[in-house]
DNA sequence: TAGGGACCTGCC
DNA sequence: GCAGGTCCCT
């Protein structure tokens, strides 16, 4: 189990993954967990570093356990979750450009409808994501009949704004920037918010000590961590606030650690609200 | 800085 | 009513 670019995978029998990352993509068979089979036009390294595969995940959870030992129930829940590593930075940007104030069946056919932009791959039915350059000259009217609502508009707006600054280089560039300078730099888009900017830095740029706070971590935060801020709004302070303590706790692993308290709510949202 | 409303579409 | 928010306005 991983997350971060499952937009762009799908299951396409039981326990049959097709998985496109950049340039690549991957059949997975996962009939036996233990010993995946993969088929892909690129080698093993990159399916690799995909999912991080060569990081110690056990070395990491004891890290998280030791420092959050009120975590242990929720990793008990997802002990094989990892952050995944796409390749592609303008894919994973895109994607999550699809996901404010939308449910995921949505954002599902937001990012396919979106990969159509994209040239088709070679020896699978699926498209490359288009570049940033091509987004930009997508028509707004285009992607109104498609269904996109206001993102129609929104997207391919940020997509010049991001050309503006430099295009897909200015996103790699900030991969090398630290955490706190390419939130910022990314916070200067119209469109993109504390909450995106978090998901671009976490899994297209691999800032690990991100912290996206969205619906789902800001009940968790309140339940476990902030109990006064009951009934209170999520407000850029408050956003700050959570952020700055799973940082403090778990330093670089931060964007590990929330996830697990993340996926328990999406899960279990309705249970813990009649609560 | 905090709070409230609008915004596309579709599922619950 | 609300979803893996953001903008704009008091």
């Amino acid at each position: 189990m991983s997350s971060g670019q499952v937009f762009r995978w799908e299951e396409t029998e039981q326990d049959k993954w097709l998985g496109v990352d950049g340039a690549h993509w991957f059949r997975v068979d996962a009939k036996d967990p233990r010993q995946l089979r993969v088929e892909s036009n690129a080698g093993e390294l990159e399916f690799r570093r995909l999912f991080r595969l060569d990081e110690d995940l056990a070395k990491h959870l004891k890290v998280i356990r030791k420092s959050g030992p009120e975590l242990v129930p929720y990793i008990a829940l997802l002990p094989g979750l990892r952050v995944m590593k796409p390749s592609s930075v303008v894919e994973e940007t895109f994607c999550f450009l699809c996901t404010p104030n939308n449910n995921l069946a949505r954002i599902l056919t937001m990012v396919r409808a979106l990969s159509t932009y994209g040239e088709m791959l070679t020896g699978v039915q699926a498209h490359k994501f288009p570049t940033v350059v091509r987004i930009a000259q997508i028509d707004e009217q285009d992607l109104r009949a498609k269904g996109f609502g206001y993102r129609a508009q929104t997207i391919p707006s940020i997509a010049r704004q991001i050309v503006e600054r430099g295009g897909e280089q200015w996103l790699t560039n900030l991969q090398s920037a630290i955490y706190k300078e390419a939130h910022d730099e990314l916070l200067s888009i119209k469109g993109i918010g504390p909450k995106l900017a978090d998901c671009i830095c976490l899994f297209a740029l691999h800032h690990t000590e991100a912290v996206p706070v969205d619906t789902h971590l800001w009940q968790a935060a309140k339940r476990l961590y902030f109990p006064d801020w009951t009934g209170k709004s999520l407000t850029g302070l408050r956003y700050r606030q959570i952020g700055d303590h799973f940082r403090d706790r778990f330093g670089k692993l931060a964007g590990w650690a929330h996830q697990y308290l993340f996926y328990d709510n999406l899960k279990n949202w309705r249970t813990y609200r009649k609560g």
